[in-house]
DNA sequence: AAGAATTTTTACGTTTTCTTTACGTTGGAC
DNA sequence: GTCCAACGTAAAGAAAACGTAAAAATTCTT
């Protein structure tokens, strides 16, 4: 799994589509204007992916094989905020009601001009929370963390973690001096229905922190905030 | 779910429509939902009415009397990040394009269903950045309350404090120069069973008190109000 | 299919937090 | 001054939360 190769400000776009030409039509003109595209033919598939690529963007097809489109959209907003641009076919105004009022960001009717359909990219991608941007490399003291590919270094030495190791540590970079919640990271990392299985958190936590060479009686970088959850001690 | 736009404190929205018909059933549809609506008819006074009161949303039609919609659009966009809904008859996908990549944040064709407008209206507001109303940082001479990050420090000094003492502080803080009384804060920080159990509050005060370096006989923080409950000095 | 790596599960000792209780202090009423 | 009610604080016991190690299960590699 290539996670985050390319170009470091490319944004990646999953697309949820059941449709074969639909799907090559809208990658085609999407990485013609530079954006990296994911795909996938399910609703479940696409939940999967959406988990583990952290997409910054998905577009959505409502009327899937497998699940409900709407289903899709309210699973997705279980646990994440990724902005969501649906498409349907039907311009039926219920419909519409109900997938905006369930997280989705923007609804376009098929056929729909690909000008405009980029144009409303752009308007959602710029108006994502401005912390989410996964650039840049961060550091905090001796460990270096670079989001963009996936590096992790302490004291210049590669620290190998593993990929729930990793996704631990790049929420609380993301986040970095702020409180990350048990359920917060539960539902980020095994997904919505573990958010009370904190013994998951602790675990991955004690062995994050074997790696990072960090003591938990006197924390350089993770400190527990009990009752509460983790958060990743900032430069000042 | 037809969760209302507006919450505790209703909405503002600022309509700037040239068409007598279209601005008085958008407002009567729009109070209808618990809006507050101010409405203008020229571009330049709808400048002036965002000015001025700073409205939460913006619909704005594209064909006004006297200047360009697109104009209105890059002119608000030089001070201001209010969503703008745009509302216009002509489809034309040059015309979306433009209004979207100068800082509309979304589209709407007349004439357009009132229900699909007025779910695209609580996205916008859904969606607006959140740091707009939670990020303040509580200042209370050299106590400083950061309510986003969950953070207390003294002096610069980080605070570490446990749960129930960061919940009494944060209600203080909310209220800030309020009188909380013993059965708000019992009610709110143990259940309301316990409403009546003052010891409780008196011990956690206490030892508030002591993590912040606040002495109880003349306190720089938390001021007692005997038989009623606690307040916060706020700042003048 | 075997072996390695990772994740999940379980258990237990330790630390921190919370609750409870007891007692001292303060300040107003009389 | 005495009494009383409300408050502040300290300390001990109880409960909750945490950290870690190791075994079991799963997944990934080769």
């Amino acid at each position: 799994m290539p996670e985050n190769g390319a170009a470091p400000s490319a944004a990646q776009i999953l697309i949820v589509e059941d449709e074969a030409h639909i799907r090559k039509f809208l990658r085609i003109a999407l990485e013609a204007n530079g954006y990296e595209v994911i795909e996938s033919r399910r609703g479940e598939e696409g939940l999967d992916l959406a988990l583990k690529h952290s997409p910054s963007l998905i577009i959505l097809d409502l009327g899937l094989p497998d699940i409900d489109g709407q289903a899709v959209i309210s699973r997705l907003r279980e646990w994440c905020e990724t902005p969501i641009l649906v498409m349907s076919v039907r311009s039926d105004e219920r419909e519409i009601v109900r997938a905006l009022d369930s997280g989705a960001n923007d609804y376009v009717t098929k056929p729909a001009g690909i000008a405009e359909l980029l144009a409303r990219i752009r308007v959602l991608l710029r108006d994502q929370d401005p912390d989410q941007s996964e650039t840049g490399i961060v550091e905090c003291g001796t460990l270096q963390i670079d989001l963009a590919r996936r590096l992790v270094t302490q004291d210049g030495a590669l620290v190998r973690l593993t990929r729930k190791e990793y996704e631990l540590l790049r929420l609380l970079t993301i986040g970095a001096g702020r409180v990350l919640t048990h359920e917060e990271l539960l539902a980020e990392i095994w997904g919505p229905e573990f958010a009370r299985e904190t013994h998951h958190l602790r675990v991955l936590v004690s062995s994050l922190r074997h790696k990072i060479g960090d003591d938990p009686g006197a924390p350089e970088y993770i400190l527990t905030e009990k009752g509460v959850g983790y958060r990743l001690l900032a430069e000042s």
